[in-house]
DNA sequence: ACCTGAACACCGTTCAAGT
DNA sequence: ACCTGAACACCGTTCAAGT
């Protein structure tokens, strides 16, 4: 079973999800297609229990962190943590907190963020919608800027500065009138780092969720 | 080409994304597999498309929607109408804004919501960042709540409600020393509603923003 | 209890050939 | 300019048969 999820793992880490098939799998353990079936009963519980192997990790990293003063610099802190890691495997996003039957660490690290919250002034409902939408804004946000971009951009034949200043350039061209806010933000746009913006988000709904628990802004 | 995005979201609507096959596809049009091929370069294409295509109805919708005196205002209804899109045809979620050459519609979409952000004080860097965060919210969330839950729940053998249950039983069941949060949690869990929880969330995100701006919160 | 691998029922995509 | 459909190169999953 760990040779199972580790071999998982190695494939999609070198050459994508496209890569994890079980065909290949099997090749790689030196196994026969069905034997993978004795152990997983479907490449959904495979992913499901390859991202919660994987998350072992993150889940460690987190609880490795020192609890500050403000819970809410603590919660960005995990939060960062978490989306560095699906940065680095996309395929995460789809499977993190999808089967918490399987998935013990997905579920620890939530219990993680969650402990935050409790030492916030919030009711139990609004503990649940902050951890919420601080999952969703980290998941959301990894997994868009995950999207494999078209294969010109992997390629390395356009570099993604490139590609971002190809869309700069035919938004520039559009009429002023009609599109004045892509106007206002085009020159943002290009050559943006997808982490600040990943970052302004999670300070919006961290800063809500402050003045949620009436905790004065920390300046 | 028309015909083909029609029949493409009818297949869709009518049986899911696992039913949009380009074989079916033609049985629909009633041509060959490789006519489709004329009008598309690939299934993704097809899917860029087809979500452009459909999301020419939400943006006639948000273009309905009267200005009210606040921006913020303005920008959660636009937000709740593209979320309410997303949850009715969950495929959305992955290809909005992922092409916007081809995705006129998606882009005047930003264009609106941005516009709301003109109203706002804010740089332009933060107006980006603004839109991004709400656009973030609300396809990360309606993604997530759109993923396909287990067969048994689609079966009509077991409703939402049980399947809630059922983890919500489980959660119960874990040591509260060690699952302090979950067990706080666990009966706002039970039997929540998909859409107050993108709500919280949301408002978070404008409340972080109302702050930003410097607009005293409408009360 | 665990493995094998041929076979099944599909896919997206291509392409020579047609009108 | 547009369509055809057989063929190619794959998939996930099943299952009778083995150890």
């Amino acid at each position: 079973m760990e040779a199972v999820l580790t071999a998982a793992v190695g494939l999609l880490d070198e050459a994508g999800e496209s890569a994890l098939t079980f065909r290949a799998l099997a090749a790689r353990l030196g196994t026969g297609v069905g034997s993978i079936y004795w152990y997983v009963a479907s490449k959904d519980e495979l992913y499901d229990r390859a991202t919660d192997h994987v998350l072992g990790a993150v889940l460690a990293t987190v609880e490795g962190l020192p609890d500050s003063d403000d819970p809410i610099d603590d919660l960005r802190g995990m939060a960062v943590t978490l989306f560095d890691a699906i940065v680095d495997r996309p395929w995460l996003a789809t499977y993190f907190m999808r089967n918490t039957d399987v998935q013990e660490n997905s579920l620890r690290l939530y219990e993680k963020l969650g402990q935050q919250t409790l030492r916030l002034d919030l009711t139990p409902r609004q503990r649940f919608h902050a951890v919420s939408a601080i999952v969703g804004v980290v998941v959301g946000t990894a997994a868009d800027l995950g999207q494999e971009p078209p294969e010109e951009v992997l390629d390395g034949t356009v570099g993604r500065d490139e590609f971002l200043g190809r869309y700069a350039r035919a938004w520039r061209a559009l009429d002023p009138e009609e599109f004045p806010f892509v106007h206002e933000i085009v020159d943002e746009f290009d050559g943006h780092e997808d982490k600040d913006q990943f970052l302004a988000g999670l300070e919006l709904t961290l800063a809500g969720l402050r003045l949620q628990a009436g905790v004065p802004p920390a300046l």
